[in-house]
RNA sequence: GCCGCGGUAGUAUAGCUCGGCCAAGUAUGCGGGCCUUUCGAGCCCGUGACCCGGGUUCAAAUCCCGGCCGCGGCACCA
C-alpha cells in the first residue's frame, strides 16, 4: 500500500482510531523497578570537604525520588581512609549544613567509622562462606599473581586459618601492607581491578588519627566493602551516584552474591562541569592553605562549593531546579554560571529589594525652583517607597556613562536638561520620556549616601567596584539579596560603620 | 592498551523501551519588537540540533551493523 492509499485509508476510518495520549512530562523521569513507599536511597559523602555543586546532584535526586515515591532518605558519612582520604571533624557538620541549606531532610544517620563492628561481623561471615581470604603476601607479588590470574597462595588455605588471620588483622598483629583481606572473585575477570578486589587493609592509625575513633582500630574496611554492607543492611533500594562507581557495582556484586544479598537498583550519571568555577577538593584546599588572606575559605564565592554559591547570591531552589533539570542522565553536562543565574534571577526578581547605585559618580547640582520629592517603590510590584527630598543647589550623582543624553529622568525625581555641571528640573511628565526615549537613571545624593563596595568574581580574582548607594539600603542586613537597579544583583555581605560589602550575584 | 557507558541547537534537556502524531518540543543564550518611572521581569517574533556511513522498512532521532568522537574505570581512594 503507498502512503497516499493509506493516507485515504486512515481519513476513512479515523473516527475509530484513538490516538494514544502524549505522556505528561514531570520534572524526573520515573526510578526503575520502585515501589511508591518502599523506595529507600541514600546520600555518602566522604566528610573530607565540604558540598560542592557536583555532590549536590547524588544528593539531591536522591533526596528527591525518596520523597517522590514517599521512601526514605538516608545519609550516610564514609570516613573509612583515615590515610589518604582523611576526614576533617569540622566537616561532618558543614555537610549537614549545606544539605539543610539545601531544603534536603534525612530520615536515618550514620557514621561508617562508628560501625567497624558490624563490618568485622560481616566479614567474618563471608570467610565463613568462603568468600573471602587473607592475603599476606607482599604487595608487588601479589598484584602478579593476580594478574596472572593465581593469586596470593594463602587464597586456598582453609577457612579456620582465614578466621584466625583475619582476627590477627583486627588486632593489629600486622604493620600496613602486611595483610589484606580479599574478597574471591572471578580471577579473570577482564577488569584487573575486579579481580579480588581488597575488603579490608590495615591502616596505622597512631600515625594517621582517625577524628573520631582515634587509633581504636587498624583494620578499616574498604569503601566497596563498606559501602555494600551498608546499602544492604539499610535497605538501599536505588543508589544514585556518578558514573565513576560504575565498575564498583561489578565488583560489589560478587560480596552480594557470596552473602546471598539482592543487588540495589543503580543508577549512575554523568559528570557535571562548572565552567569556570574550581570544583576540586585538593585545588581549593591548596589555594586557601596557601593564600588564606586571598580567598574566604570554603565560602569563597569563586568556587564552585554551595558554600562559595551561597555568598553570591544564589538560591538553593536554584540549585535544585538545576540540577532537577539535569536529571540522571549518563554523559556528562556543562553547566554555565549564566544557566544557573537565569534560575536564579528569575527566583530573585520576586523578591529583591531595589537600590539605586552609582559607581562612577558625576557630580551635578540641581536646579529647580522648588524643593523635589522622590518616591521610588522598594520593588517595582510593592506600593511601599523610599522618599527622598533634594532642595535646589543640591548635589547629586550620576553615571558618568548616563550623562551623555541631553535630558535625563532620575529614576523617581522627575526629568533633567543636562547643563555642563548642572541638571534644570523640566517636569515629572513620564510621556515625553517615552516619546523621546529619555534614558530612566539611577541617582544618589553626593553628600547623603552610603559606601559601597562591590565584590565582583571573575575567575581567580575577585574586583572589587566601589560606589555609592541611596541610604535606603541601610535597612538591610548581611545575607540580604537586593538588586541594584540597571546595575545587578548582590548579596550583602559584611555591613561595618564606614561600608557596606556585597557580593555580585548576576545581571 | 584493556573493560564499560554515552553521542539531539552555544549550553541543558524532551522524544528512543513500543518506528509513523517529529519538516524534532522546552529552557537558557543570542537578534529584533512590545510593554514598563530599571538596560530587570513579563509578552511576541526570529535564530539554531538528531556524530558519520551503510542496512531493514511504504516509513528511522527511534531498530541492526560498521566507523568516528567523548567520558568513566583499570588503588591496600571514596
Amino acid at each position: 500500500m503507498t502512503y497516499e492509499e493509506q493516507v485515504k485509508l486512515f481519513e476513512q476510518y479515523k473516527e475509530l482510531v484513538t490516538p494514544p495520549e502524549r505522556k505528561e512530562k514531570e520534572l524526573l523521569p520515573p526510578l526503575p523497578n520502585a515501589v511508591e513507599g518502599r523506595v529507600v536511597t541514600r546520600f555518602a559523602p566522604n566528610p573530607d570537604f565540604v558540598i560542592h555543586l557536583g555532590n549536590a546532584r547524588p544528593a539531591i535526586l536522591s533526596h528527591e525520588y525518596a520523597r517522590k515515591y514517599k521512601g526514605r532518605f538516608i545519609l550516610r558519612f564514609e570516613d573509612t581512609d583515615p590515610r589518604t582520604k582523611t576526614p576533617i571533624k569540622e566537616v561532618y557538620d558543614l555537610i549537614k549544613e549545606d544539605l539543610k541549606w539545601l531544603d534536603i531532610r534525612w530520615d536515618e544517620e550514620y557514621i561508617q567509622s562508628l560501625r567497624m563492628e558490624v563490618f568485622y561481623e560481616i566479614a567474618k561471615e563471608l570467610i565463613k562462606k568462603n568468600g573471602a581470604y587473607v592475603d599476606t603476601c607482599e604487595l608487588e607479588e601479589s598484584k602478579k599473581l593476580i594478574k596472572e590470574g593465581i593469586g596470593c597462595p594463602t587464597r586456598e588455605n582453609p577457612v579456620s586459618w582465614q578466621l584466625e588471620h583475619f582476627e590477627k588483622m583486627i588486632e593489629g598483629y600486622y604493620g600496613e601492607g602486611e595483610a589484606v583481606l580479599r574478597v574471591k572473585t572471578d580471577l579473570k575477570h577482564p577488569d584487573i581491578s575486579v579481580r579480588d578486589w581488597v575488603a579490608f587493609r590495615i591502616i596505622d592509625t597512631g600515625k594517621h588519627l582517625h577524628p573520631l575513633v582515634g587509633d581504636k582500630y587498624v583494620a578499616w574496611p574498604t569503601y566497596n566493602f563498606a559501602v555494600s554492607v551498608d546499602d544492604h543492611l539499610m535497605g538501599i533500594t536505588h543508589i544514585l551516584r556518578g558514573k565513576e562507581h560504575t565498575q564498583n557495582a561489578t565488583k560489589q556484586m560478587f560480596l552480594f552474591n557470596h552473602m546471598g544479598w539482592k543487588y540495589p537498583t543503580a543508577i549512575h550519571f554523568g559528570r557535571v562541569h562548572f565552567e569556570g568555577f574550581i570544583m576540586s577538593k585538593s585545588k581549593i584546599r591548596e589555594l586557601i592553605s596557601k593564600e588564606p588572606n586571598r580567598f574566604w575559605g570554603y565560602e569563597d564565592p569563586r568556587f564552585g562549593t554551595l558554600r562559595g554559591l551561597r555568598r553570591r547570591g544564589i538560591l538553593p531552589q536554584a540549585i535544585k531546579q538545576l540540577i532537577l533539570e539535569v536529571g540522571i542522565k549518563g554523559t556528562d553536562t556543562r553547566i554555565t554560571y549564566t544557566n544557573l543565574a537565569a534560575i536564579n534571577r528569575k527566583i530573585l526578581d520576586e523578591k529583591a529589594h531595589r537600590i539605586m547605585f552609582v559607581y562612577e559618580p558625576q557630580e551635578y547640582t540641581i536646579v529647580t525652583d522648588v524643593p523635589l520629592e522622590s518616591k521610588v517603590p522598594i520593588h517595582p510590584s510593592s506600593e511601599k517607597t523610599r522618599v527622598y527630598t533634594i532642595k535646589p543647589r543640591d548635589k547629586i550623582c550620576i553615571n558618568k556613562s548616563d550623562s551623555n543624553s541631553k535630558v535625563v529622568r532620575l529614576l523617581g525625581l522627575g526629568n533633567f536638561m543636562v547643563e555642563g555641571d548642572k541638571l534644570r528640573y523640566i517636569g515629572s511628565d513620564i510621556s515625553i520620556v517615552k516619546e523621546h526615549r529619555v534614558p530612566i537613571i539611577q541617582w544618589v545624593p553626593c553628600t547623603q549616601n552610603v559606601n559601597v563596595s562591590v565584590y565582583r568574581p571573575s575567575g581567580l580574582d575577585l574586583l572589587v567596584q566601589k560606589g555609592y548607594s541611596e541610604l535606603g539600603i541601610l535597612d538591610y542586613k548581611v545575607d540580604d539579596k537586593l538588586q541594584f537597579i540597571r546595575y545587578g544583583f548582590v548579596r550583602v555581605d559584611q555591613i561595618t560603620d564606614n561600608e557596606i560589602k556585597v557580593v555580585f550575584a548576576h545581571e
